[in-house]
RNA sequence: GGGUGUUUAGCUCAGUUGGUAGAGCGUCGCCCUUACAAGGCGAAUGUCGGGGGUUCGAGCCCCUCAACACCCACCA
């Protein structure tokens, strides 16, 4: 027997355990293969909502494939997240008041490595508390021997065919970070700042030109003035030299069509190599570039002498007033611009000349392109496919280096030449390019982009570049679970980098998911102080710890406060231990098409009722069976109520089915939510308690046990994906009744529908049982009969069909119903005042007696019979309408005349009641 | 500027080829009823963002407007 109350703290503890240590989670080796990739959290990070709603989801999908039979590999992992990692180890020194550059870099990444092994394990701990059956024996790291392999070696493939360059060219540079970033790392953002109007002095003496401009420290930088060449205010000038104020240079004024002669003075400043439009103009019109800033975003030594060395804010403050000293500013206006900001550092980019390394992506982009648009890679919801075609086909080149130390080093080797050669090592170097073994080389001093590694992560985990059984087995994998937010950082370099090293799709299906919100639509995020850590849902946590997480290690000190109102306000008691199942089959629920998810403690704390609800139905169950059961051989007879929940079972299996294989979690869950608790807690189980009770010997007593536990064996495999822990546990005790032997129920079947089951007769039969039962209640329920009163009730006017029913379920009426008695009434019997309702031509009596309230029911018919007239108007409405007769399909039309014949019949009836209890 | 979404009950959201508007939570009644008070039974609640169109019929299809959200882009 299962314990009296539903506690998942002990029961989620035992199991994973058991599931890990029997090998559980490794491929079958039998049947089709199934694989999903883990997105590879960052190793040293920890599990926040996103990830485990994302995990729970996959899980689901391999768990459910593991039990219908396919040999399933959930490849798990971690990212070395170049930056992420780094930054944090940075800030530990400085903490300690070291640096990376005091102690270099291989005692820089000795520390990393350290902090790796010490907290990497972090976020594996929380994959298992999820519950999540990834096969662990696989795990791989993004910087792990076999992984840096492949990436040296699709490096040096693509740098053989010329994929991969280097070369000068203006990149975002991030000035704290100290290196390159690539267009998708930078975020744009409005803010206020201001328009200078500055002149540019004609070198004759007298006159002058006037730019606007947002960055006026960067006119050191200018090469140019450019106007549009149609501009009547300027073509004259087109040519001529301009005086570059604040020093001696004359820069000349040059036309291009890219300019808006509405904005500002419809006169440009050009620096190339701060500006990436400038650039552009820059290369059209053979401009020079002239770099003006060092690596920290300090003015170098190509400005005048009392510039150099400034901060490119402080010089701005520099030049302008220098300008007004000169009386050179025209005037200045507020104006909205978009600050480009670091995603990781928040340092405002800086547009600079550098060294880099690009991978050419055009020729890669096209057959990625075309994967999606033939339907050879499908995106779901379909409408992604808009979203990666918009960036596909305006692909730019993507700059992959990094002037970082965690990550793969660049396997490029220089002599003092400045010679560049590739290979996979410094030995291959010299053998490939034939170099003296005495030529001094060194290593590029760069690392990669992180999601240079990532691309690979879907052949690179299997084995490749060996062609591995895993790799055979497993690649291409079955879908790939993640978010909008990267499909363009990850999905779309994986789908080329794939194609162009495995000539296959990596994946069939790209399944994008919601992002997780808090309850008002914020992000969740640690300065916002709206985290919830998912692990604080199983387990619970008070108010005190709460904040303390919530306000601990923040970078903005000052927001502590505002976050410790706002939790107290929104937890005042903490959050309660939810357990994993609960929380689990919340993010199914949660998984609908749309884009962005509300979560809400509300809905977690219905799941975890429901999970209550699974707990106690089974022990009714248990109950009832243990030492009970004979096999189905020794069942004499089914009853109606028996073959109807096997028949409804049938459609909801199919149902789930349906809704997995399109991924709507949140419809399958529904759906076997709805079933559990609806129809087999609120129907099945009470019209067994009458037979299970009964005396009668030829009672359908040993049919309904094995109904109820078959069915209940059934629903605990079907549920088991969303929550696999309290399926386990029930399932140990209810599998040996039902005759199943078996360790484990992640290993067993999934259960599938059966089209012999369905009983249309004992569904309609439940259906009008039902229907007469919900009358009688909704009697009892407004006149406020309290349950433990009886009630004696009358039949009277239905059809033969009626009833031979009521004779036959009399006994589930009235304990259902809780009936004191129950009779027909002949046509010309007298009939006692009584409330009254209808189910089709039937009429259902209860005499008023003491308990029922004559003005109160004479209310509840009336209210009745108005809705009944409504519907009435509105069908004979449609059906006065010739158009609609005589165009609608027949059985729409048929359908409608039913109905009002109904309404019609009903109503007299009605009326008439409402009549006799008004008189009575 | 280009693109993609969202708008349905008090709240959070379903609504699958157009055919009688749903769920959970909340609210209001009556109940400790031998699986479950983490529960049972009953009830109330909607001009489906606005306007137009197609159709016998529109929450669903088309057009348009509005609000909100997100993504991309070099307006100095």
């Amino acid at each position: 027997m299962l314990e009296k109350t539903y506690d998942p703290a002990t029961l989620e503890k035992e199991w994973y355990q058991y599931w890990e240590n029997s090998g559980c989670f490794a491929p079958s080796g039998k049947g089709k293969p199934y694989c999903i990739m883990i997105p590879p959290p960052n190793v040293t990070g920890h599990l926040h909502m996103g990830h485990a709603f994302q995990q729970t989801l996959m899980d689901i999908l391999i768990r459910y494939h593991r039990m219908k039979g396919y040999n399933t590999l959930w490849q798990v992992g971690t990212d070395h997240a170049g930056i992420a990692t780094q930054m944090v180890v940075e800030r530990q020194l400085i903490a300690e008041n070291q640096s990376r550059h005091v102690i270099g870099r291989e005692a820089f990444l000795d520390r990393i490595w350290q902090w790796k092994n010490e907290s990497g394990g972090n976020i594996t701990r929380q994959l298992r508390r999820i519950g999540a059956s990834v096969d662990w024996s696989k795990e791989r790291f993004t910087l792990d021997e076999g992984l840096s392999k492949a990436v040296i070696e699709v490096f040096v493939q693509l740098h053989q065919e010329g994929l991969i360059y280097r070369g000068k060219r203006l990149v975002n540079w991030d000035p704290v970070l100290k290196t390159a970033v690539s267009d998708l790392e930078v975020e744009s953002e409005d803010e206020n700042g201001s328009l200078w109007y500055i002149h540019y002095p004609f070198p004759e003496g007298s006159g002058s030109v006037v730019v606007a401009t947002t960055r006026p420290e960067t006119l050191f930088g200018d090469v140019a003035v450019a106007v549009h060449p149609e501009d009547p205010r300027y073509r004259a000038l087109i040519g001529k030299m301009l005086q570059l104020p604040l020093t001696d240079r004359l820069i000349p004024v040059i036309a291009d069509d890219s300019i808006d002669p509405a904005f500002g003075t419809g006169c440009v400043k050009i620096t190339p190599a701060h500006d990436f439009n400038d650039y552009a103009m820059g290369a059209r019109h053979s401009l020079p570039q002239l770099n003006i800033m060092n690596l920290d975003a300090t003015l170098n030594d190509a400005v005048p002498k009392a510039y150099q060395g400034l901060d490119r804010f402080v010089a701005r403050e520099r030049v302008i007033k220098d300008l007004n000293a000169l009386k050179l500013i025209e005037k200045i206006e507020p104006h909205i611009l978009k600050i480009p900001k670091g995603d990781r550092s928040g340092a405002i980019i800086e547009p600079l000349l550098t060294d880099q390394w690009f991978v050419k992506v055009e020729t890669l982009a096209k057959p990625a392109l075309e994967a999606v648009e033939n339907g050879n890679i499908k995106f779901v919801p379909d409408n992604w496919s808009k979203t990666y075609f918009e960036w596909m086909r305006n692909i730019q080149d993507w700059c992959i280096s990094r002037q970082l130390w965690w990550g793969h080093r660049i396997p490029a080797w220089y002599d003092d030449a400045g010679n560049i050669y590739v290979a996979k090592d410094e030995a291959e170097v010299r053998i490939k390019y034939k170099l003296a073994a005495t030529l001094p080389l060194r290593q590029d001093e760069d690392v990669l982009d992180t999601w240079f590694s990532s691309a690979l992560w879907p052949f690179s985990t299997l084995g490749w570049p060996e062609n591995t059984e895993l790799l055979q087995t497993f690649y291409p994998t079955q879908v790939l679970v993640t978010g909008f937010d990267i499909i363009f950082f990850w999905v779309a370099r994986m789908i080329m980098f794939g194609l162009k090293f495995t000539n296959e799709m990596p994946f069939e299906t790209v399944y994008i998911h919601g992002l997780i919100q808090d309850q008002n639509g914020q992000k969740m995020s640690k300065t916002k102080g709206n985290v919830i850590d998912p692990i604080d849902l199983i387990d619970g946590i008070d108010l005190p710890a709460l904040i303390q997480k919530r306000t601990y290690g923040l970078m903005q000190p000052q927001l502590a406060k505002a976050i410790e109102a706002t939790t107290s306000e929104e937890f005042p008691n903490g959050i309660p231990a939810y357990g994993t199942d609960a929380l689990r089959f919340t993010y199914a629920t949660l998984a609908t098409s749309a884009r962005f998810i509300r979560f809400d403690l509300k809905r977690i704390e219905g799941n975890r009722h429901f999970c209550n609800k699974l707990w106690n139905a089974a022990r009714f169950v248990l109950m009832n069976t243990e030492g009970k059961m004979g096999d189905e051989s020794t069942v004499k007879s089914w009853s109606t109520a028996d073959n109807w929940i096997v028949s409804a079972w049938q459609r909801v299996k199919l149902a789930v089915e349906k809704h997995l294989g399109e991924y709507r979690f949140d419809l399958a869950a529904q759906a076997l939510y709805d079933f559990t608790w609806n129809e087999y807690c609120d129907w099945y189980l009470e019209l067994t308690k009458p037979v299970l009770n009964s005396m009668n010997e030829n009672s359908t007593a040993a049919g309904a046990r094995f109904t109820l536990i078959t069915i209940l064996e059934e629903m605990l495999r079907a549920l088991h994906p969303f929550m696999p822990y309290i399926t386990e546990a029930i399932w140990q005790k209810v599998a040996p009744l039902s005759g199943i032997s078996g360790k484990t129920i992640m290993l067993q079947p999934y259960p599938e529908s059966s089209v012999e089951c369905h009983d249309l007769k004992a569904e309609a039969d439940i259906e009008w049982l039902k229907s007469i039962i919900l009358a009688i209640r909704n009697i009892r329920g407004e006149m406020n009969v309290p349950p433990s009163k009886r009630v004696p009730v009358l039949f009277f006017n239905g059809n033969s069909e009626d009833q031979t029913r009521i004779k036959n379920y009399s006994e589930w009426l009235s304990a259902l119903a809780k009936l004191e008695s129950l009779h027909w009434l002949k046509p010309d019997d007298t009939r006692p005042p009584a409330a009254t309702a209808l189910v089709g031509d039937l009429e259902i009596l209860i005499p008023l007696g003491g308990l029922i309230d004559k003005d109160a029911e004479i209310n509840r018919l009336q209210k009745e019979i108005d809705k009944l007239n409504k519907e009435l108007e509105k069908a004979k409405q449609k059906l006065s309408n010739t158009n609609f007769v005589e165009n609608a399909p027949k059985d729409v039309v048929d359908q409608e005349i039913a109905r009002q014949l109904e309404f019609t019949a009903s109503l007299a009836k009605l009326n008439g009641r409402l009549e006799e209890i008004k008189n009575s």
